[in-house]
DNA sequence: CATGTCATTTTGTGATCACAAATTTTGCAT
DNA sequence: ATGCAAAATTTGTGATCACAAAATGACATG
């Protein structure tokens, strides 16, 4: 049989080990890792199944941590386990979507304004870095390096909000719009996408709190709404 | 050695199945139901351990669903797993406590109102026996009842919207403050509690949204704000 | 009486197994 | 070919085990 296109290990094996290697929760965090950013790159398609020992064996590791990750997201409604036990990325829906759109719009500006104060000129350097990336990306086609950076640009700012409430909020639905929006590149392309982010790293320099509040505002409006209602009319 | 006080299994063994019984995740269900009751109602005192095999002795269940199940309510927040590996309630901090707040006067009040529609009139008798059964518990002291209830009263109203994303994180942010609220009441008493659920029950009679929405916020700030904070300022 | 040290116990983690349910494949009859 | 039943496979679940790290307690030493 063919070699199966493996939705994780994607680069080179790259060595970053943002989660703990070596001490109590290892192989797990390591899992943990692989799969968030599977599906935040949107290597996993909505509705397709996954199953535990299939991913273990593509980690190289047993089932027991696999399994223990897989509820961990699904209880953060990243999966979604079926009345027969089986696994599966959730289907995007008109009204799922609505929602997460909601409750992005709730939630990420008031996070961003409350991370502005701890942002400084060298915040404004890096997020600048981001974006240069980014809009390399763009032109090139790369949408899974776009999602990546996208994100990265994001929580950065919520992170240094230093938040540990309303950041695991917005990480829960990054993780449920995120394969979704992987679906919708891939049919419109990456290359007429625009952002806010100029805009946003603008505020953050003046730190201007509503001007932050609006650019993340208008991005999400970009970002998710024009793209995706106009796809999931189909359904 | 004495019997050690069970933080589950409070009442005679109530034969009330939310989860699946006999399907699939059968013990799973049982635990996770168990445990976050157990947490809703301050059956579990913050900064205080859960362990795994404890916990499985208590039920009646081995250690495997357990496992995944506090793994699944750690990705919750509303558990946390020390660097240890040592599982515990998290214990509330002042920028805890006020992020939470925060998070849920954006969240409800939003919820609510969608949820309005979807609510007639026996809805309004249903939630009008809640209230009636909460303002008995509150004279009689019965925290744990009150808890329960109070929570039985806003869900009923949240889940009448059919939200699959909203309402999953409403559910992590009462799950993160119901432990600390449960040491509050401990120590000032829920005799003068006031909420805002009759202004709330008007509201859904009168399909007033903002009202709803102005009375949801009126109750959560009275509930949380009011006593919270004073308590919080001593540590 | 305080304090550090060592043995004992507890605890989480990863692995493996057995089993039942569900899926997929196979094979046969129409 | 087409539909269908039965066999074979896959999959999630719960249980148990071995192991290392951590917590706890006992105890000797200052």
């Amino acid at each position: 049989m063919a070699v199966r296109r493996s939705a994780l290990k994607s680069g080179p094996s790259k060595a970053t080990t943002p989660a703990p290697s070596t001490s109590r929760g290892a192989t797990r965090g390591q899992v943990d890792t692989a799969v968030r950013s599977g599906l935040l790159t949107g290597r996993f398609i909505p509705g397709k199944a996954v199953t535990i020992r299939g991913l273990a064996a593509e980690l190289g590791v047993s089932p027991m941590p696999v399994r223990e990750v897989l509820q961990r997201l699904a209880a953060e409604n990243a999966l979604e386990v079926k009345p027969n036990g089986r696994i599966q990325i959730p289907d995007m829906t008109r009204g799922r979507f609505d929602e997460v759109l909601k409750a992005r719009l709730l939630l990420e500006p008031e996070l961003a304004e409350l991370a502005l104060s701890s942002l400084d000129s060298s915040d404004v350097k890096a997020l600048t870095a981001i974006d240069d990336d980014i809009d390399q990306r763009l032109v090139n086609g790369d949408a899974e390096a776009y999602m990546r950076l996208n994100h990265a640009f994001h929580f950065y700012i919520y992170r240094a909000s230093g938040s540990k409430v309303l950041l695991p909020l917005i990480d829960s639905l990054w993780l449920q719009f995120a394969p979704f929006m992987r679906t919708v590149y891939g049919r419109v392309g990456t290359a007429n996408l625009v952002d806010q982010h100029k805009e946003a790293i603008r505020a953050v320099e003046q730190q201007d709190g509503p001007a932050l509040r609006a650019a993340i505002t208008a991005d999400i409006t970009d970002g998710m709404g024009l793209l995706g209602k106009e796809i999931l009319l189909k359904a």
